[in-house]
DNA sequence: CTGAAAGCGCTTACAG
DNA sequence: CTGAAAGCGCTTACAG
């Protein structure tokens, strides 16, 4: 525990140029100017700053100060390519405005949510970027009603008055089965996470829709899987629609999650994309790249996401009241898995 | 910046109940006993911190232990899938220890190490875990002689005695070639990172070592390609050896984006594996799954790798004055890219 | 131009 | 069993 030689506070500073500890934290600070601090006493304390090696204290300045200068980050897995690239723009975004960053973790569990919440919040983050899990009402409620500076990224809680940046899914999701059924696919199905989060709706609904539109109401098959039980409901659904049965010629795979797990089973029961069945998914990925009929895909445009949101929360923190709701749109991105 | 109810202090309980704030302290902490503080009094200040949802401020709690239960990690790249799996892992595994982390990405630039280091010692952190960039022996030895914890993970530096656990390169390298050498194999190419640092050196040598151990020392054809142009460099160097001149049989990739980057080169020049080149990794990867032929490669332990580093640094925080070096194996995945 | 002092929200030796 | 007080390292209004 004992370090070798414990940081130089600002007192070491003063006592080593003999003035008080005010005039080190205006030079600190570059208010030598407006506290006219003289010139001498400033060079002065410069040097002594630098041959110590001074640092500041950022938790004393925090506590003095009432703010961290940190975001709080909260992500579905951090280790999932989607959440891996968001957190990295993040991260690159909120350094340039000054901001650290702190991320965690939920697993889509809205307890683990709500426990990483109670961390940053006890660390005095100034904000919170958030990924929210499904039933996770309560613990962003608070939040908002206190007023701490929110906004949510990728879904949004209906119930909630409170910032959010998201991807206008329900077209996006038109855009994907428009683009099936203009290839001549018709049996299209769908899979999807069993979720209550508006982003699952408003993806189901945008296939719903596209369906409909084109009179092929009676053909919608929507299959949904379990988050935590993702491989055995993939299995079982595509064992139920592609092989036992035969029930569709193209599926939309609502998430790269999802997708990836198809892939998977598509290529160990060795059915043939497109002619056996079309593929389209959610999020790039370079797995898709390398399927046997590289995927279509919806191509989200992350980085402006992560901008949007930092820029966002950072707005709130200084002071901002207005609620900001920003919808991004998708890219579809054609190959070879839609014939 | 005015939230509608400032966080309650300890002051507020003490007030309310009508104690000192020593009293709340002890109750928060759980010392009622030791500090004898009698039962009414303690259980009308835990009605109160219930009431007023009081959790204590861990910035004023930091400044005054001297400690924070922060970590921080400082890796290549968050949004790469190795550093995102052993950054999801050590975040796990230091919440269990009670430590939060505070990930940065280094960009494999020595610079932004040097800055990030700057950033977490201002936020106190009580340790660090980091992935070192080449040319980054000055600012963590200034660490080490300041005997802050530090761990290094998946490289260490030879000048610096300190902790680190990595895999064992040279071995894994060692296995990865002579698995292709057993395989039939005579002229096997390596393609690696142009870096002084050791995990490459290391896997550069054990390519030798068993090249030169089958006889087959004057076959031995290492190509360097930079981290920072490592398109244009692949592109130029995989062009020569595999498309302008026939100068191998099978490739061994240093590292999981060298190998990413090479399978698109693969894919669209239509070169087929493993007939007219057999192909062997480092690092797991979705996409190495679905590539035309299924990826051997060199799996590292990440899972070990993560826990063994939070165990090193949290021992190191708590006191101990011990180095420890490990060294993890590897385990080889056969699949189809080596025939 | 500069210093003494209060205070951010905690913890903890000390006194009683 | 409990309270008054010092102090962690800063910032900042106030006084001179």
């Amino acid at each position: 525990m004992k370090k070798k030689n414990k940081r130089p506070s600002i007192k070491d500073i003063a006592d080593r140029v003999g003035v008080s500890t005010a005039l080190v934290s205006y030079v600190l600070n570059g208010q030598e100017k407006e506290k006219r601090v003289s010139a001498e006493v400033t060079q002065r304390i410069r040097e002594v700053v630098k041959e110590l090696k001074y640092t500041p204290n950022q938790i004393a300045r925090s506590l003095r100060k009432g703010f961290t200068k940190t975001l709080g980050l909260i992500v579905a897995d951090i280790a999932n390519p989607f959440f891996g690239s968001l957190a990295r723009f993040i991260e690159d975004e909120a350094n340039a405005y000054g901001y650290t960053v702190i991320i965690g973790s939920s697993d889509e569990d809205c307890e683990k949510s709500s426990l990483l919440v109670d961390t940053l919040l006890n660390r005095q983050v100034d904000g919170f970027i958030i990924v929210p899990s499904d039933g996770c009402t309560n613990h962003i409620n608070d939040l908002v009603n206190d007023e701490m500076p929110v906004v949510l990224v990728d879904r949004y809680i209906p119930g909630i008055t409170t910032n959010y940046v998201i991807l206008d899914n329900f077209n996006a999701s038109m855009d994907a089965v428009g683009h099936l059924i203009f290839k001549g696919y018709r049996r299209i199905g769908m899979i999807a996470y069993q979720s209550s989060l508006i982003h699952m709706k408003e993806r189901v609904r945008g296939y719903c829709q596209a369906m409909e539109a084109a009179g092929l109401g009676k053909n919608i098959l929507v299959r949904e899987v379990r988050h935590a039980h993702l491989d055995r409901d993939m299995n079982r659904v595509l064992k139920e629609i592609l092989v036992d049965e035969n029930k569709v010629d193209a599926l939309y795979f609502a998430t790269n999650a999802i997708a990836i797990n198809g892939l998977y089973f598509i290529q160990k029961n060795k059915i043939k994309v497109p002619t056996e069945c079309a593929l389209i998914g959610f999020d790039g990925n370079e797995a898709f790249d390398f399927f046997a009929s590289p995927l279509t895909f919806i191509k989200q445009p992350i980085h402006e996401m992560a901008k949007e949101a930092v820029k966002i929360v950072v707005d709130q923190i200084n002071g901002s009241r207005k609620v900001a709701h920003i919808m991004l749109q998708h890219e579809l991105i054609r190959r070879q898995s839609c014939g």
